[in-house]
DNA sequence: TCTGGGGTCCTTACGCAA
DNA sequence: TCTGTTGCGTAAGGACCC
């Protein structure tokens, strides 16, 4: 989707159609979650600090983040593609893959659905049609917003030779730098170095994977569902902390909320996790694993507070968060598992 | 001027058992 | 019996994504 949580707040509010606006909250170390193609001029982006984004572009209109109101469109946006694909596979709130394997013409049939996005929902996407998923997902960016590309290996292998290894997801900042390091700056040097060298330097599974993707190589499958494997709550205080009673204070709030979550999925998970951002950006994370899967906030609260009391930050605390993991679904009835599709 | 919140996956390390 | 190998679960950090 195009700027989503953009055009969402304009639906609501017209009148600030064609203006530069900005969704981010409101806190002093609030970030930009998306900016409108009109901010994105004056160089705001998302995740940049609110502040900055102020900075550049003074006129901007600034609107609180209302993710129950993105959920829901993006319900009603994903229901649309499964109405029209049998394979969709959803990856966040405003982005999926379309198995189109099979049918005839890809191109008409993603005008279709895009016209049918636009008109239920007046909210504009981009669409990338290739043979691979990295590729589709390359394919997207291409002519944003509205774009309908498609792409083929070759192409891109030929479009991209002296891009930076940064155009390819999966492929971040750091990987970027440690690759300019060994000279390596473009997807062309990335294909022509030698496997071993970048095994070398980044481990044997991570240097076929980088190799890889120089290729445009993926043959990953669009895979529907996929089940919860965490889920978490953290924030980031105003200010730093260092009052112990302040931080489990927060500590309790936030397994609250958490806790809440679990019970409303129904999940329950083995192991609890404190994580512990300090002054210097330093990030700490400390688990432990139960015998029994739990969800409720007492149990969870003690352990979080144990590890928070174990781990004693030395110094100010600037975020706080709460994690359990190794989730797990109740254990169905006998006639609900032997009903579980094989696979 | 600093750097959110919610996730996934990978790598490394370590203790333990086979 | 001793030693080395392998595999597994757990823990911690980090890169990356939306």
């Amino acid at each position: 989707m195009d700027a989503f949580y953009v055009s969402v707040e304009l639906g609501r509010r017209p009148e600030l159609h064609g203006l530069p606006v900005i969704v981010c909250g409101s806190g002093p170390r609030a970030v930009v979650t998306t900016a409108s193609y009109e901010a994105r001029r004056y160089g705001v982006a998302s995740a940049m600090p609110a502040a900055r984004a102020r900075r550049l572009c003074p006129d901007a209109v600034t609107v609180s983040p209302d993710f129950d109101a993105y959920r829901t469109m993006s319900h009603e946006v994903m229901a649309i593609l499964r109405a029209n694909v049998d394979r969709v596979q959803v990856v966040g709130l405003d982005e999926a893959y379309l198995d189109l394997s099979g049918i005839l013409s890809p191109k008409a049939t993603m005008r279709r659905i895009v016209a049918e996005i636009r008109e239920r929902t007046g909210l504009g996407c981009s669409v990338g049609i290739a043979p691979s998923r990295l590729l589709a997902k390359i394919a997207s960016e291409l002519d944003k917003p509205g774009g309908l590309v498609s792409l083929t290996r070759e192409q891109a292998l030929e479009r991209f030779a002296k891009h930076s290894p940064g155009l390819v997801p999966g492929i971040g900042p750091k990987t970027v730098a440690r690759l300019d390091g060994m000279d390596i700056r473009t997807l062309g040097q990335l294909r022509a170095a030698p496997v071993d060298r970048l095994q070398v330097a980044f481990g044997s599974r991570q240097g076929l994977f980088l190799q890889a993707r120089a290729g445009f190589e993926d043959d990953t499958p669009v895979t529907v569902a996929r089940e919860a494997k965490s889920q978490s709550s953290e924030t980031t205080f105003d200010e730093d902390v260092v009052d112990p009673a302040r931080l489990a204070g927060t500590l309790d709030r936030l397994t609250e909320h958490l806790c809440t979550r679990l019970k409303d999925r129904e999940l329950r998970g083995r192991t609890v996790g404190i994580k512990v951002r300090l002054d210097d950006f330093s990030t700490h994370t400390r688990a432990r694993t139960l015998p029994e899967r739990v969800h409720d906030p007492a149990t969870v609260g003690a352990v979080a507070r144990e590890l928070l009391a174990e781990f004693a930050p030395g110094r100010p605390v600037r975020l706080l968060g709460v994690r359990v993991a190794g989730l797990q679904a109740p254990v169905l009835a006998e006639k609900d598992q032997l009903e579980l599709p094989v696979d």
